[in-house]
DNA sequence: GCGTATCCTTGACTGGGATCAACGGGGCGA
DNA sequence: TCGCCCCGTTGATCCCAGTCAAGGATACGC
C-alpha cells in the first residue's frame, strides 16, 4: 500500500469504510490483494453511479454485468490516449487523473477523478480515448462494458435516464473546472481548486474541511496551468494568512467563509 | 441584419446556402423573418445532429417532434444560467456563445457554438442550466423537447446511440478547449484557438483557411483568460510574421503549416 | 539502514501579459 | 446628419508568475 502510516484521520477513515463496505466476509479475512466480490447495492457509493438503476433492472451482480475487479496500483494506467474504447469506468476507491500530452510533450488538460466519478466517455465519440488515465494511488475500478450497457439501456428507462444524467454531470464538472481555471490570479485559481476538491470530498461523505490531497504539486500546477513553484508559494502564503493549514498533502481549510470571498 | 455589406465571401456563402436549403418555396418568397418550415432531411447539417436518426424513426417533421422555429437576434439569449432545463438545441445557422458570470461579475468560461453543434445538456444534470447562451449574430435554432426525445429514445436505438455520441462529442470538444487554454504562452493559445475555429468551419463545409470571426476580441479574450489588448497585439504580431491576414474579423490563415508548429 | 530519486520549499531575478491611457473607426439611434 | 457607444489598435509602465538555482524533506528501493 502507498498510504503512509501517518495518514490523516479523515483519509484513513475513508479507505477503511469503503473497504469494509465493499468486501464480503470471505474477502475481508483474506489478503487485501483479493479482489472484492460484492454486488453494487452493498457499495457505499451506489448513489453516485449506475448501481441503483442497474439493481432495479436486476443486473448489478458481479459477473452478470458489472466487473468490479479492476485494481490499479499507483502510477498504473487504466487506458491511454488513442486506446480503443470499449468500457466506461467508475472509481470505487482511490483517485485518478487524466492528462493529454501536447506536441511539446508536457501534460496539459490535467483533471482528477474521485470515488463515484465516471471515466471513459470521451472514447464513445469516435471509438478511441482522447486522454490517458493514471491512478494516483492504489485504486479500485468498476468496469461496465459499453455494448452490454447499451443493451440494458434498450429495456431500462431508469438506467438510460441515469446514464444521461451522469453524462450531463460530467459536462457540468468540466464547466466547473473551466470556471476555476478562468479566475484572474493564480491565488484565486488555487482557492477555487481547493473549494472544488472540498465539494467533491463532501459528496463522498468525507470532511470538506480537512482532507489529504491525492495529487502532487506538479499535478495541481498542470491542472491550473501554473508552475510547481507558484503552487508551493501560494500554499505557504495561504498558511501565513491563516486561510489553511498545510502539512505536505494534508490540508485543513480553517476559515471557509474567508476562503470563499 | 447584422451582417455588414462588406461581409467576407465565405461567410456570405454559408448564410445563403443554409437559408436556401432550409426555406421551402413558399417561405423563400416571403419576408426573411418568416420562420423556415422544413423537415430535417432537407437541412445541410443533418449529419451533425440527430436528424438522420430521427428521420429513420419517422419523427423529423416539423410539428411532429423537432421545433426548428426558434430565431434569435444578435444579443438575444436562448436561456440564462439557472433557467429551468426542458429542451436541447442545435444551431441551424448563426453562432452563439455560452458564458458564466463569476462572483466578481465578469464572464469566465466563455465558449462558442457553431452550426450543427448541440446546446443545453448542462441542464439535464440537475434540471437547471449552469451557463447562459447568447446569439453572436442572427441565429436559427432547432429545439428538441427533452421529454419527447427521451420517449423516442425508448424505442429507437439509433437515436439513442446518436444522442450518446453527441454527448461524448461535447465532452471531447470541451477537452479540446481545455487543451488550448493549457498552452504556455498567449501566442500559442491564440494559435490553437484559431486552429480550433478552422476545424469547426471545415466541419460545416466552409473554408478552414479564410473565415470571419463570429465573436469580438473581448469574447476571445474571455475564452482564453487574456485581455483584449493582448489578443489585439497578437493578431497584429501574427500579421507582421505573415502567419495570418487580419482585417477586422476577417481572418486568412496564409501559412497553415507554419501555424501548426 | 542507507542511498537515491522524487517531491516540496524558498530565494533572486526576469519577462510576458495586465493595466492605464489615448485615439481612430464603424454602427446605430435620435 | 450628428453624436454616442462599442469595437479595435497601439504605446508606456507595472507587476505577477515564470525561470533558474539551491537545498531540505519524504518515499522507496536495495
Amino acid at each position: 500500500m502507498n498510504q503512509p502510516l501517518s495518514v490523516s484521520q479523515s483519509q484513513n477513515n475513508v479507505n477503511q469504510t469503503i473497504i469494509a463496505s465493499t468486501l464480503n466476509s470471505r474477502a475481508r479475512d483474506a489478503n487485501l490483494t483479493v479482489v472484492p466480490k460484492t454486488t453494487c447495492p452493498d457499495c457505499r457509493l451506489s448513489d453516485l453511479c449506475l448501481a441503483r438503476e442497474l439493481d432495479a433492472a436486476g443486473l448489478s451482480d458481479v459477473g452478470k454485468f458489472v466487473r468490479n475487479s479492476k485494481r490499479l496500483r499507483k502510477g498504473q494506467h487504466l487506458f491511454r490516449q488513442d486506446d480503443e474504447f470499449h468500457s466506461i469506468y467508475f472509481i470505487r476507491s482511490g483517485f485518478a487523473k487524466s492528462y493529454i500530452n501536447n506536441s511539446g510533450g508536457d501534460e496539459v488538460a490535467v483533471s482528477f477523478f474521485f470515488p463515484g466519478e465516471m471515466i471513459g466517455l470521451d472514447g464513445l465519440h469516435d471509438g478511441r480515448h482522447t486522454a490517458s488515465i493514471v491512478a494516483l494511488e492504489d485504486t479500485h475500478i468498476c468496469e461496465l462494458p459499453y455494448k452490454a450497457l447499451s443493451k440494458v439501456m434498450a429495456s431500462s428507462p431508469g438506467v438510460r435516464e441515469r446514464f444521461n444524467a451522469l453524462l450531463s454531470r460530467q459536462i457540468v464538472q468540466e464547466q466547473a473546472m473551466t470556471m476555476l481555471r478562468g479566475q484572474k490570479s493564480a491565488s484565486d485559481q488555487l482557492k477555487a481548486f481547493l473549494l472544488n476538491l472540498s465539494e467533491r470530498y463532501a459528496r463522498i461523505r468525507l470532511s470538506p474541511i480537512s482532507f489529504r490531497l491525492p495529487m502532487t504539486r506538479k499535478d495541481i500546477a498542470g491542472c491550473l496551468n501554473l508552475t510547481i513553484e507558484t503552487v508551493s508559494r501560494l500554499f505557504s502564503q495561504f498558511q501565513e494568512q491563516n486561510l489553511v493549514e498545510v502539512s505536505g498533502r494534508e490540508i485543513t481549510l480553517t476559515d471557509l467563509q474567508r476562503f470563499n470571498s
